[in-house]
DNA sequence: GATGAATGAGAATTCATTCAT
DNA sequence: AATGAATGAATTCTCATTCAT
């Protein structure tokens, strides 16, 4: 009963928290307004989140839980190549439109390239937090925004699967490299749908269609006459 | 002399605020930071800005002035449309691994995209600040974020200037539509060098290597059997 | 017992709000002196209050409901009509004299009289406010202002019914036009009472006293030989 | 010709200071918007005027010489007792009309009244500054403070000439005190005055009239049966 | 366990005054 | 003599976090 309480409780903070930073991104949002659309109190919320940035990573961490699924989903599908990359960046794309603000915020305001730090893969694969200028991260900074970028590489890795599969099966051209090729695409598609309802103001399917088109061209060019690279 | 003395404050200021806001983003900057490092009092600093959202436009002003220049020069050269767009690709690379916090605050913070707030295009050109969800802007905020629409408006401008060019040189295959594939080839690009340094931390040279190639796939595609599209 | 601490807290901020305004003026006094006295955080000021200026309009508000009780009480009692005025004028002066700046401030500060700001009330009774030179205020300004003319419009009013009933007793003569003379005669008192303390540092006693002459001779006039006007 | 120079740019910004004085009041006027008006440098202002107190005293008393002069020629007239007063009292309204900004910020602001400072005539008539509560106000204050009573004490002063002279003709009733008498006339007119605009927007002539009448019934009573005090 | 009153460090902005030219 | 660029103390307001009940 008290279990069912509680969950409850952290469920409602966390849905208002979905609305909250939905609507104002992470800075402007504050927890006040958190609480208020959460009926809950403020103590609540640092007991169960900590303080405001945990309880922004729970929630992006949720949501990531789930795009995983289906992206795993699709890239363990036993359809054609062609067929998984669209379809995986279909989710990708209905994924960022239905969070746009949230994932935004994730990959500019949280892992702090937007405050000069950057991370380095060491040769364990270990993701390293480094400032380009000014003081090095605190290690509180640093483990906040590894993180996130653990996020973003597991997002990026169920592609980077896929392109390793087509690879394979001699579906790209020779000298692609699918690890960046793959993570380019996904960025790409990212950044057009960041923009997309700015520019235009159109609807998801809308937007799906124009992903679509821009990821056959991405495959098969946009130029007329094709030629042998060099 | 007067006039070096003046300039030299004002331009201390910008430089100062350049190295901060590169730091830090837009919010984090304080102007408490920025006077300490141009060594100057805060009124001088709203003497001549008048506040802080007006640095960083002043700033962000003056390097898309320089950009764009450039851009121009490219648009306007004789060579032929593959290099034209690869030549403006490698400007638009080198331009943002210089300046990539500032670019992104830009196309994120200022923009207030991850605050929920869109442009939409009238039927006249004009750019209106619109929220998707929420409390709409106030008159300020709105008119503060046009300008940066505009900035980046003029930026993708003289690209679509080129894919035009090309488009009626019969460059592109049936069904490309030139103004979506440029604005969609500069986001990507941005996109994959504002996450190139976070990503591996490589070399100006590099990326422009790095770009070169994933710009060519995306013209000639990275699908070994091209084949004509439906 | 939570309630007492509660309201304690509030109390203490506005017993201290009424010190430092009354001991510097509205723009003089600061929130950092208010909370110093308070002994409080900035913080439960705003938590409370909202700002600065709508900490002093529930504290003017709130002597304001004290004065209005009073006032009514005085003109629905069943005296004669000249007993009324001294006591209605008594009642004010006593007020005035223990808010004093307070009052000044409200009438003069906050109403915007000594900024070319100036209230007309249209067909409706309603208060605008409306700039006599220079620019219009604006929309919060004007908000402000109109609550402070309320108030004072709510003080004169009570007067004015006594003076209607003693038209109505055709206690005056022939061509005085009640309203007009009851809010005379209650400015003249609040300028008297405000440059009474300036002038020569007398008591509350001795300015009641002192009033209650001028009102007398305000009624009867001061002229030995009584003739009818014109 | 330089004594010209100077001259002029000491008119001016005195012009410029009424202005923006009278459009601002003294706590809302800037030095930036007055040297603007004026089109002079800062340095000159202070030079000329040592301060922004200094340039308001300086406006303030000039206007003050003028009004002292038709005051003294108006006491010094040879017409009866009755019209002297209302003659009196139409300049001291029209004055006021003209410069209700400037005295009502001279008679709250500057005096201290709404500071908690009063001004107390010892035995020998000079006027000290006291604090009501609080700390008492530091040498400078007093200083500045006093100027202003000075010329309040001297503007009733030339209407207290006219109230001796009429009780020295047996024009008044028993008791009545000319210097109270006089003052609070004043006052009452001032305060009349500063609210006249506020409450209807009428014009000079209207409020002359309306101000004679109340005079009017300041001398004769508004009382219709007219009784001996007491 | 849940609450929300209280806090105060920190941020943007203003403007009278100074002083080198 | 005249200027106006430079200054920084002072002010209002915000919000994440704490902790007593």
């Amino acid at each position: 009963m008290e279990g069912a309480v509680e969950n409850s409780k952290k469920t409602r903070i966390l849905q208002a928290a979905e609305e909250v930073f939905s609507t104002r991104g992470y800075i402007e949002a504050t927890l006040d307004e958190i609480i208020k659309v959460a009926d809950t109190g403020k103590g609540t919320v640092y007991k169960y989140f900590g303080n405001k940035e945990n309880l922004f990573y729970t929630l992006v961490e949720e949501k990531h839980t789930k795009l995983m699924q289906d992206f795993w989903q699709v890239a363990q599908s036993t359809t054609d190549v062609e067929s998984k990359i669209h379809t995986y960046l279909e989710v990708w794309t209905r994924f960022l439109m239905a969070n746009t603000v949230l994932w935004q915020v994730m990959m500019f305001e949280m892992t702090g390239g937007n405050r000069g730090f950057t991370a380095v893969v060491d040769e364990k694969g270990a993701i390293k937090i480094k400032a380009q200028w000014g003081a090095q991260p605190t290690k509180a900074q640093s483990a906040s925004m590894e993180r996130y970028y653990h996020l973003l590489k597991a997002e990026t890795s169920s592609f980077e699967y896929i392109f390793l599969e087509a690879q394979s099966k001699n579906f790209f051209k020779e000298g692609i490299h699918p690890v960046d090729a793959s993570r380019n695409l996904m960025f790409s598609v990212a950044m057009v749908v960041f923009h997309w309802r700015g520019a235009e103001g159109r609807e998801v399917e809308d937007c799906c269609k124009h992903l679509h088109e821009m990821v056959h061209y991405m495959l098969y060019g946009i130029v007329r006459d094709q030629k042998l690279k060099k």
